[in-house]
DNA sequence: AATGAATGAGCTTTCATTCAT
DNA sequence: AATGAATGAAAGCTCATTCAT
């Protein structure tokens, strides 16, 4: 099976992936040439299809194995978060933080995975259900422990996510000088507290938070 | 200028929209062909390119002339209701609505839009900017009466469209058996609570809304 | 038939014409539109094809009649010169006038009629015929009357129009710059010397010709 | 860069070029279609792209290597020649030689080459210079040995050329019938006699050479 | 006679994928 | 396992020409 890594070469299917992450960042899925991604990569073109049954694979695999990552780090800092509020608060900030640490693969996630009509039309991304799975066990874990209220799963889990993601594709499409006026930092605080508020079964035990504007002038289309 | 509609035969122009939202929908932006679309406008493939400048130019423009009568609806609905708080629910069942009543034409804007790079890089969606300052306008008429707390307006308009853009987006890619059970008056409801609740100065004054399950199995993926 | 001109809206015809043959000097045969030529000579697209069968014709009726007309100035200025020596200085000056008076129609019928295969392959120029016939025409009476040698005709004639044809060509391929350099008046002496010497009877009879150095830099590529 | 030819596949890259010849010999350039070279090279499509960047490139290569070869045969005959006077009658029979030799070529040459815009208005056919360069050389030589006058070497130049390239043009454009009847090698001593006394110091040393008709009916249009 | 909106045939070029080496 | 030359399908767009008005 192409997709399984080979163990002896481990190295040539990560180098592909982060060429490929480069590159359909840089010039987005459907402009990207396998032929960019094997130069970037320093291998053969062909040697892609060694390692990948196809260039929608090359993607599907990077949502895969970057989404797993994504979770176990996710869940790692999680555990150090015991009340449900609060680590609401704390999947936000760490989804901002990812998207920062990793502009590129950020774009690509955000962006090119969707540019994919395979990935959007055939492919069912378990890995974006599990990744949403952390935050519906955080809201039942908070429904059984008194603090939230009982709000639909379904629909708050992909409007928590929804959320998140719109305003780190801004931040993702934003150029560099609006970048540097853009702080993801406030956005996560914002959003969070939105959503925590609005699930809390009681919001006016919560501590006010401080307003961090996310941006100067809101409403200048980037 | 070839997107500018010649009066004398004003209907080409908006036969050769509507099948293009068809087409767009039913096979994707890149997998859609110029003849598909002038086929299913009984028109010659040559005929689109006196009414648009090329491909891209057709999704732009249903994008600005859709969003248009969106903004335009939107706009009214929301003139029959005074309340803040109130509005912003009328917002979320009004974009619901919308995607219900125009679902080839949600399914363009929700997906086959951003598959054009064209799009995102290098095309500003005014309209969209202008939709989404009717919910700032919300949100500042809110705070000015005093029922809207100070939040962030680029972070929560930005998680507000969010928020409905990704259900939709979910209730879009759903297949006819998964749709008939999941109701997106429900989604309206339900993360209306959250905004407005996560938003107002007093949430304790509202009335409990009753849950309203959107969907079975929330963590089953489509 | 089409080609014919009607009588009542004349003008048109050679507005059409005259439009054409700017046209085709500024973007060569090929890239020129049919629109363009319409444009130019204000009238619409199809009214052409009420006047000429095609874009073809259009270029064929540019060299049959224009080519009529400077055989007639020709041989109007063949008229005033006797000496058969002197009469083929004479084309030379004529042809040389022509070109720098006509720069347009000149580009047309030294380059863009060579664009078009029907033209070179299936039409017959007769006019060309024509013109070089009065070359001929030249030679035979010179030798008749004992002041040329017994020339080839055939070679002769094409070889001087060759040569007239192809200094043409490099005038009007010249840039502003190196036209200013470019004597075609300088050319014309100097072609019509060699072939009056090589072609006399007693080429030791001839006054010296001064040189006139057509251009600077002889060799330097255009 | 993919006009360079690959070592290890060498043969693809002349089959390509030997193929365009005839193809646009055929057919002529605007109506030669990059399948029909493939077909007849037997590649594929694509693999032109590999070996040329498109189609102008094929005709501009044809013309510099092939120039390129016919520049050094024209050297390597005129090695044998001392006087420039008779050097001036081989350069002639050689033009007319080639000509022979290679009809379809020469066609493409003559004919086909004049039929690109690139070629004509952007590129700048540094290999012809060089081919006239040869014959100024030539005219250079003899000024300086006191056989040849103080004639303009431009326009000497090109009258040589345009002189050869125009009956070349006149047996390449003549059909099988009439071609029979027309002797180039007529043709060649007759330009060249004319050039030789044209520009000779002294043409009555030179022994009359004797008639060589070139072709039947010289004012019959082909 | 004149218009100009509409037609639709025609073709270069790209690039994912293959496979002989 | 690796290479990279070769393949060939696929489609957006142009523009000469037509014809209803």
């Amino acid at each position: 099976m192409p997709t399984e890594r080979p163990r002896t070469t481990a190295d040539k299917h990560d180098r592909i992936l982060d060429a490929a992450i480069d590159v359909f960042a840089e010039k987005g899925f459907h402009h990207a040439r396998i032929s960019d991604i094997a130069a970037k990569a320093e291998v053969a073109d062909g040697t892609i299809y060694l390692y990948f049954r196809n260039k929608d694979d090359v993607l599907i695999t990077i949502f895969e194995e970057k989404m797993g990552v994504l979770i176990e780090g996710l869940k790692l800092v999680l555990e150090g978060v015991d009340d449900p509020l609060e680590r609401i608060r704390t999947f936000a900030r760490y989804h901002f933080k990812q998207v920062q640490d990793h502009e590129a693969l950020a774009e690509v996630l955000q962006i090119e995975l969707r540019l994919s009509n395979k990935f959007l039309k055939e492919y069912r991304p378990t890995q974006l259900w599990e990744y949403l799975n952390v935050f519906a066990g955080i809201v039942r874990d908070g429904q059984e422990r008194g603090v939230i209220r009982q709000v639909d799963t379904f629909s708050s889990m992909w409007a928590f996510f929804g959320a998140l993601d719109e305003i780190a594709m801004q931040w993702v499409l934003a150029n560099k000088e609006r970048k540097q006026r853009f702080s993801l930092d406030g956005s996560a605080e914002a959003v969070a507290d939105i959503f925590v508020r609005g699930m809390a079964v009681d919001p006016s035990s919560l501590t006010a938070v401080p307003l961090h504007p996310s941006i100067l002038n809101p409403l200048e289309p980037l």
